[in-house]
DNA sequence: TTTTATTGATTGATCAGTCAATCAAAAATA
DNA sequence: TATTTTTGATTGACTGATCAATCAATAAAA
């Protein structure tokens, strides 16, 4: 078997896997033999990629969110005015592959190790700030920029607080209502600082 | 000094030090041991007392869960009209004992834990429906029945939102400006609806 | 032949959980 | 009151299981 050029088959095997592993257990301790199996190797060959777990799964984290942005990146780009670009970035957050149940536990299970792995943490303030930047950006032409950063502060903690709620599932809301939620909070917040700028009307 | 009666001394002891020592670590994979020297008993009296790791967890999360709601009711009964409860509401959730970063961390672990542990989803689910509950029995006092669901669903999300972002202490959000993004969320979906009844007014 | 891919077997560390033994206060008894 | 018995509190030492990490060995390209 052993053909050349493996290495980036097996990296991005491993690492899906990983995401898979750490959505269903719901919790970054898994073993590396569970994610090897899972990704059809040894346990060892999981090491000699990584080198470590702990490396492994900060890959996991870094793949998922290049992912996140490459979306976010694409929906902004088809979408015309400031207005429709922060709907753009409302739904890419809200898509079904993010809201996937495992998706929501793996990125829990990340946050919780944000709290003693420097590095998961960087990745996910870039996260956090990138959600805010693209929000603000497009407030901005929309109103004053100090109303644009508090907006865009809110609408971002909004969007992760329906996240995070969703892990639960006790009263599932559904996409839509999460997608309405937030684009209401945004008109709202919008409609008093300009005239008509506020349009993009969504049912609950 | 084997005095009788240390059970309830020593429950409650270790789990302040569960608490402490998870927050500081910022996850549950905490050991036994490390909880009872927190507390200065053996790692054998806590499984003595506790059964079991996990039931020791659970406790904790049960006590302190217990705690927040006590300080909710006293806060909302000081208050008078509805949207002074609803301030309230708001208050307590961001009080300084809530935003310390390691009790921050600590939620999150459980948050985290709650994918695996039935009996920790339980109680977090309880939390979830209590804060949209108390927000939801205030709004309905101030605006239409649906409406009210609807902002309830969003001030809860925009709480747990700002909450789980202050985790990544990246771009440190402020007690009172979270608790003024919060205000202004719940202000401005009022105001179209009822025509004077937004007046809490806070300063960023 | 050299290099790359791959694994089985093994090691060392870490932990949850157990248990038998100890110690001292309380309760019972003399 | 003094003595004995009982019981709750507490621990040190141990066990069994789990896992990350290592490594030497093998197999197949190049």
């Amino acid at each position: 078997m052993p053909k050349v050029g493996m290495e980036p088959v097996r990296r991005k095997a491993l690492v899906d896997a990983a995401m898979r592993v750490i959505g269903d257990h719901g919790s970054l301790t898994v073993t590396m033999s569970e994610i090897a199996k899972q990704a059809g190797v040894s346990p060892a060959l999981a090491h000699h990629y990584f080198g470590s777990k702990e490396q492994l799964l900060i890959e996991t984290v870094r793949h998922h969110l290049q992912r996140l942005r490459d979306s976010t990146v694409t929906a902004m780009r088809a979408a015309k005015t400031p207005r429709e670009k922060l709907s753009a970035v409302i739904h890419v957050s809200f898509h079904a592959d993010q809201f996937a149940p495992e998706t929501i536990a793996a990125w829990l299970a990340f946050y919780a190790e944000a709290q003693r792995s420097e590095e998961t943490r960087r990745f996910l303030v870039i996260y956090a700030r990138r959600l805010r930047s693209n929000l603000l950006a497009n407030l901005k032409a929309l109103c004053p920029r100090e109303d644009a950063e508090r907006i865009a502060e809110g609408a971002a903690a909004m969007i992760d607080g329906l996240y995070i709620r969703q892990s639960l599932k006790s009263a599932p809301i559904s996409i839509e209502a999460s997608i309405a939620l937030t684009e209401d909070y945004i008109n709202s917040l919008l409609a008093p600082l300009s005239g008509e700028a506020a349009v993009q009307r969504t049912e609950t």
